[in-house]
DNA sequence: CATATAAAAGATAAAAATGTCTTTTAATAT
DNA sequence: ATATTAAAAGACATTTTTATCTTTTATATG
């Protein structure tokens, strides 16, 4: 469904939301553990992210990673769409080229909507909105 | 969301079921061309399914793959695991394993029913209904 | 300024997915 | 029976994704 990049992008911007601000950073060392992801990898996705505005970073000591209240309000498909590229989650479900609500290919029908569905919440939910839910106790991150 | 190897297979059953019989089989190499998948790769899926009774096929002169009525009745859910496996479609968005309607991860909540609705689908809905869709001009099929 | 720190960037390695080719087996027709 | 046909099976090659390692650059501190 999202590949492990994005997943894993996923889960470290949802850390970095919960545990840092302006003044608290954290390494990407450090969130390696917590988020049970290969150090050098989220580092590279961080980066990636960093380039693209999604995420802050400082360097050298005290350096890390955060998220601005600016960065919050990213929304989720953006990280998806960085990672994975828009193809993969938007795209016809058979990889028809030429195909559309009017020439539907046969999957069309069965899950078109249901996944303008899926891809629109990704459109219209920021990180900040998840972070609210975990913090109302709707939804947990035991990443 | 598919791999290539699922979207393939689908195409690859939807052309079988539109253009063959027990009567009327037709070679690996000869759809290759119609469903534009390179002519080993779908040799390869359709023997894959062929093992598990998806498709039939007979070899020797004359021989090729083709759909019994009874092949016709499979759920695409089961073509879609067998190439994918579960794991892909069906686990949590963020991979996390001890996660469930009790226990949600951030995305859950966003897009969990959206998911599942997807599934259900896929489940429910056969080769033959899909083949009837296109003959009804509900969907069409420009593989 | 010198040194230590941590991200940024780049190079390399391992694994998985995709794609191709060759050999073997089964069915048909002569 | 023998030759031909086409799937089945297996080996091999390429590409993409995932993962790791090394070097460079920017920042803070003494
Ligand atoms: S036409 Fe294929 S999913 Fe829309
Ligand atoms: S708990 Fe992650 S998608 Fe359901």
């Amino acid at each position: 469904m999202l590949s492990k990049s994005a997943k894993y992008a996923l889960k470290g911007v949802l850390y970095l939301a919960m545990n840092t601000n302006e003044q608290k950073r954290v390494m990407a060392k450090d969130i390696s553990g917590p988020i049970n992801v290969p150090p050098s990898y989220i580092a590279k996705l961080l980066q990636q992210l960093g380039r693209h505005g999604v995420v802050s970073s400082i360097k050298g000591p005290h350096g890390g990673f955060f998220l601005t209240e600016e960065n919050k309000k990213t929304p989720l498909i953006k990280i998806i769409d960085l990672l994975d590229g828009e193809y993969r989650l938007k795209s016809c479900m058979l990889s028809l080229k030429d195909c559309n609500e009017l020439n539907p290919c046969p999957l069309h029908r069965l899950v078109g909507n249901v996944k303008s569905d899926f891809i629109r919440s990704l459109e219209q939910t920021t990180i900040a909105e998840l972070v609210q839910d975990i913090k109302d106790g709707k939804s947990f991150l035991p990443l």
